[in-house]
DNA sequence: TTTATTTCGGATATTTTTATCCTATTTATA
DNA sequence: TATAAATAGGATAAAAATATCCGAAATAAA
């Protein structure tokens, strides 16, 4: 579903946005540590996320990765999954036809709009700040 | 969403039925031709279907492959994609943790759940019959 | 201003997916 | 039985995704 770099930016900017709530800025090898990923390749997908202004950075000593507090609640699923695996999930065939729409649709181009359309409500109407107090309150992990 | 190969591996299927239902065999070459993939990497998705006795191919001069016509309305899309993805679409987590359930949720787990039930529910529902028919009567399209 | 710390970004390596090529095997028909 | 027409399947090749390494640039504090 999604790619292995856009699972790793969703559970890193979840981490992010624990920390930030309560003013803490993190590292790569924090972050690589607490989801459970390799720390360099995760380095390279905070770099992307940055540079789609989803998180924010902070060069030099005492820098790291942080997300605005007050935003938390506007950050939404659907712009990391954007930042990272592009917008193909939303409006890419099924099938990987080139040409794909009502006038000439692929066989499942019907069938497919309506898990396209859950899956694009779920990633719309998802923050970070939900995601975040359930790792708070130990109601969801972010690794085995 | 689906792998390259489990894309053409659906639209050879839905080509294959066309062909059956008018008691043809097609070859490799035909069916690429016909869903605009590469020709021997579609052959080996071929195999794998046939394998998974999802379709069925005949040896020798005169063969090809086909699906028997009776069992159209009963091979649906969920055979072909487990066949060539696995089940990884509809049991794996969806931020890839090893270990991901009720009792051991990740962050979306429970908010992928409709996702993940909508896109079982169409694959599960949906027929190669349908499907065929759709494109016999010029409804959708094979390629674009 | 120097130093230690930290992100940035280019180069490279590894793994997986996608794609190609060639030979062996099977089978209907002449 | 010989031949031509097919699929089967192993060996490679190419491309994309994943992962690692290292030096450059930025920045806070001593």
């Amino acid at each position: 579903m999604f790619s292995k770099a856009c699972e790793y930016g969703i559970k890193a900017s979840i981490f992010i946005a624990i920390n930030s709530y309560e003013g803490k800025r993190v590292s790569p090898k924090e972050i690589a540590k607490e989801i459970n990923s390799p720390q360099a390749f995760t380095a390279k997908i905070l770099q992307a996320l940055v540079r789609h202004k989803v998180i924010n950075s902070v060069k030099g000593a005492y820098g790291g990765f942080e997300v605005n507090k007050n935003e938390l609640k506007y950050i939404k699923l659907s712009q990391i999954v954007k930042a990272i695996d592009g917008d193909n999930i939303y409006n890419g065939c099924g099938l990987g036809l080139e040409k794909c729409d009502e006038n000439h649709p692929c066989p499942v181009h019907e069938k497919f709009k309506d898990v396209r359309n859950e899956l694009k409500h779920m990633l719309e109407n998802t923050s970070l700040e939900e995601l975040a107090m359930d790792i708070k309150s130990g109601i969801s992990f972010l690794k085995a």
